[in-house]
Formats: structure tokens, C-alpha cells, sequence
RNA sequence: GGAGAGGUGGCCGAGCGGUUUAAGGCAGCUGCCUGCUAAGCAGUUGUGGGGGCAACUCCACCCCGGGUUCAAAUCCCGGCCUCUCCGCCA
């Protein structure tokens, strides 16, 4: 959420950024339900005012044992009024909210300008494409041959885009996640987490998800309850409505956890193998700084996530995703892709974002800056640190042998019992 | 799921219709005093919003949302959360 009033002093740069973003947004209907809300708010506040002071003359007449009905009888009429303003107040308020919860961040003076996702920019490579001397199998093929991985039993349970993980496919998964966490939270300073994985609507609301992606979530309706679409509503939303002692910055929190996603409108794309799946496992990162750090940290942020591929020896290019791409509540963002030699393409394992103080106004965390002064808010980020699934997925295609077995890749072994190899007769 | 208790400022804790536009204490900050320390004295310390160049001023906030009243932390209704006991359960 933008605050109202930069928005009111700041029209033609809150107009041209949300341009530069491809998104329609009526600024205009918004300043003028402000400027009605204001002219209302003045009016009701003096009545109040009058309404206070009358009422303790009132009180001190009463004790003093005397009589009060003129002034009773007037402010009957007051008090009458005060409930027709509020109410007018109270629904430009909601109107406001509203359209304020539909706006999204402005990008960062450093996001590159585009119009679509062709706009994005690398930054940069590690690594390189492996080279076969056969023809390298999709991840699906190897899988299934191996017996790791059986989606015709997952949609037997779910439905299409859910996987099983069998075998050594399973605990391959619970490795990566091992591995995954013991690296942040042991290397980089990041404190292990493990949260409730069904959120309450408001937390949804907090990190931006709603009110605009509802219909990409799955809902308990009974409870108005939400399952998580990654972990960073859960890890933000531990601070909501908190103010953060500035010694206590920067928090630096990481979880695994399952994510639930509909996939609503992407029906077609990326129909077979665990490209695209309705619940997946990720390891996810999560930053509260003080915001004059959030610009470094972001940068930080990748570089852990990058560390992850680089362990694995796996081949990825980071982009910093142009206006045009980046999500609604980011003001900055780098997605990292890794190559999947199987399916000839890079796959975006994680995105790295900064939110400035999108998500912080929204949730209300604020911290109080050093030196005692007024409360302000923190500067959030977070980045996937990475996601399983396509992660699986370029280390089967590639680290795939000609036989069809798959070799694990060294850091991974200590969590997989020392194995170094899936072959088909395990 | 059933029965009860409770949610007040950074913290503790009173208030249960109008001398409280939240007492008192603790902690913090600022002065004064004491040759150090401790103690003492005085003042000050929340959040959001409106108006004003400004000193300032007004409004709202005692878990949240409604209601009663000239007036609500206080009374009534609904919700959320916490705790205790019972039931159920991994």
C-alpha cells in the first residue's frame, strides 16, 4: 500500500510509475474521494469538538444539582448529526481502502523500463550449460523410469499438476530442504522458522496477496482461512501490527514449507513433469532491515540464494525483471533461473524481491529508529532460497547418465545416506 | 465441542456512566541538588488523522465491530484472542 499522502504530493510521478508498470489505476477518483473524505472529516471533527465541551457542561450542572435541557435538547440534534457524518466518513474510508489495496508499489529507480518479460535484463551467469555426448531426457522420463517420482498416483489422489515423490525421490526432496536450511541458517544468518502453513485472511492482505490474487488461492471457507502460497506470509506476518526495536534489525528468518497455488489462468502452460505443480516444497527467506539497508540487502539476498545452485553446481543466470514483470507489492525484483538441460530452457527457481515499505504499511510493522524518535516503517524483502520442484528438476536432467541413473551431487550426499547415485535397481 | 476467567499506555496495575479529556508504580528521557555512586526533588515520555508557515490546536484510539446515552474504558449485543477445567484426538 502507498501512503495517501505521497500519492497527494507526488501525482505525476505516482502516475507515470504505475504507466511504466502496464497497470490501469484511478489516482484521480482516489485524490478526490481524499479531498471529500478531508472537507467531511473537518465538519464532523468541529461538531465532536462541541459535543465534548457542552457534555462535560452538562455533567458539572447535573452535579452542581441544576437543570440542563436547553443544553440536552441541542445536542440530541448534535449527536444526531455526528452519526450521519461518521457514517458518510466511515463508507469513504472503505471506498478508499479499497482502491489504496489495488495500487501497486512503485518499481525502484533502478528497475529497468520494459513492456513485457523480453524487457528483462540479465545480470549475470554462472556456470555453463553441460554438455552430453547423448541426448539428454526430460526430468519426467528419468523419474519415471527410476520409479521416484509417480504422477499418475498423485492425480489418482489430486488431480493433474500434483506430484508423488517415492523412494529416493522423496528423500531427495527432504535433503534438498535439510541442506537448504542448515545453509542459511549456519552460513548466513538466518533463523529457522517453522509456521503455521493455513493463514488467517488478514496476513493474505498484509503481504498483497489479496485482495487482487484471491482466486489464485486455495480457501477454507468455513474459516476464512487461506493456505499458503509461499512462506513469506507467514514469516512477514509474524511482525504485524508490531513495532521492532531498532537494536533487533536487520531479522534475517528462513522456512521450509509446503506451497499451495491454483495455477488459475495458467491452464496449458507447463502441463507435464514439476514445472508447474499446485503444491510444492521451497525453501523461502525473509528479511526485515531498516530502510536505508534494504537496497544492500536485497543484493545479499540473491547472493544466498545463488549459493544454493552453486553448491549444486548447477548452471542459472540471475535478471532483474523490468517494470512490466515485477509483481504488485515489489518495488525491486531479481528472478534466478537455472537451466534445465532436458527441457532446453531456464526455469526461474527463485525471485528475490525488496518491498520498501509496501508491505510494512500494509501489516503495520514499523521499528523505532535510533535516538528515540517517532516510530517508521521497515523495509521488507524476501527471496526464494530456492524452490524444490525445478530445482529436482535440473538436477535429474542434469546430472543424468547415459544409463538413465542420476548422480547426486556432493553436497547432498551426507543427507541421502552417502549415497551418490540413483540407478534403477535401487 | 461444553463450562468458566480474562484482554487497560514500553511494562505492572487501578478505574466499572460525567471532579480520569486513564490514578498509582516501574522503566526511559530532561533539569536541579549532593565533591563519586545511590537516594531525593521537579518536569517529561504513546499511535493515527485533520487544520496552520509556525509556536500550536482539534478529532479518534482502554482487543475489534455494532448499539444505548447529552456523555462509554465503564452498560448491552456480536466477534477475535489468551488462560483453566471437561470431552475428543495425533
Amino acid at each position: 500500500m502507498l501512503d495517501l499522502k505521497f500519492i497527494r504530493e507526488n501525482v505525476p510521478v505516482v502516475k507515470e510509475s504505475l504507466n511504466n508498470r502496464n497497470t490501469e489505476v484511478e489516482i484521480d477518483k482516489l485524490l478526490q474521494l481524499d479531498k471529500e473524505r478531508r472537507d467531511l472529516l473537518a465538519q464532523v471533527e468541529e461538531l465532536k469538538h462541541q459535543r465534548n465541551v457542552v457534555s462535560e457542561t452538562i455533567g458539572k450542572l447535573k452535579k452542581a444539582g441544576k437543570e440542563a435541557r436547553e443544553e440536552l435538547r441541542e445536542m440530541k440534534a448534535v449527536a444526531q448529526k455526528i452519526k450521519e457524518f461518521d457514517a458518510k466518513v466511515g463508507q469513504l474510508n472503505e471506498k478508499i481502502r479499497e482502491k489504496s489495496l489495488l495500487i501497486p508499489n512503485i518499481p525502484h529507480k533502478t528497475v529497468p523500463v520494459g513492456k513485457s518479460p523480453r524487457d528483462n535484463v540479465e545480470v549475470r551467469q554462472w556456470g555453463q550449460q553441460p554438455r552430453f555426448d547423448f541426448s539428454p531426457r526430460s526430468h519426467w522420463d528419468l523419474a519415471g523410469d527410476l520409479g521416484i517420482i509417480d504422477f499418475p498416483r498423485a492425480s489418482k489422489l489430486s488431480g493433474s499438476h500434483f506430484a508423488l515423490y517415492r523412494g529416493w525421490g522423496a528423500r531427495l526432496e527432504r535433503a534438498l530442504i535439510s541442506f537448504m536450511l542448515d545453509l542459511h541458517t549456519q552460513k548466513h544468518g538466518y533463523t529457522e522458522i517453522s509456521p503455521p502453513f493455513i493463514v488467517k485472511r488478514e496476513c493474505m492482505v498484509g503481504t498483497g496477496q489479496l485482495p487482487k490474487l484471491e482466486e489464485d488461492m486455495y480457501r477454507c471457507e468455513e474459516d476464512d482461512f487461506f493456505l499458503i502460497p509461499t512462506a513469506e506470509v507467514p514469516l512477514t506476518n509474524m511482525h504485524r501490527e508490531e513495532i521492532l526495536k531498532s537494536e533487533d534489525l536487520p531479522l534475517y528468518y528462513c522456512a521450509y514449507t509446503p506451497c499451495f497455488r491454483r495455477e488459475a489462468g495458467s491452464y496449458g502452460k507447463d502441463t507435464r513433469g514439476l514445472v508447474r505443480i499446485h503444491q510444492f516444497d521451497k525453501v523461502e527467506l525473509v528479511k526485515f532491515v531498516p530502510p536505508q539497508d534494504s537496497g544492500e540487502e536485497l543484493e545479499k539476498l540473491v547472493r544466498d540464494a545463488e549459493e544454493v545452485l552453486q553448491a549444486l553446481g548447477l548452471h542459472y543466470r540471475v535478471l532483474s525483471l523490468c517494470t512490466a514483470d515485477i509483481s504488485f507489492a515489489a518495488a525491486k525484483c531479481y528472478d534466478i533461473e537455472v537451466w534445465a538441460p532436458g527441457e532446453r530452457r531456464y526455469l526461474e527457481v527463485s525471485s528475490c524481491s525488496s518491498f520498501g515499505d509496501f508491505q510494512a504499511r500494509r501489516a503495520q510493522i514499523r521499528y523505532r529508529p535510533p535516538g528515540g524518535t517517532k516510530a517508521e516503517f521497515v523495509h521488507t524483502l524476501n527471496g526464494s532460497g530456492v524452490a524444490l520442484p525445478r530445482a529436482v528438476v535440473a538436477i535429474l536432467e542434469t546430472y543424468q547418465q547415459k544409463d538413465g541413473s542420476v548422480i547426486i551431487p556432493e553436497p547432498l550426499r551426507p543427507y541421502m545416506g552417502g549415497t551418490e547415485k540413483i540407478s534403477k535397481e535401487d
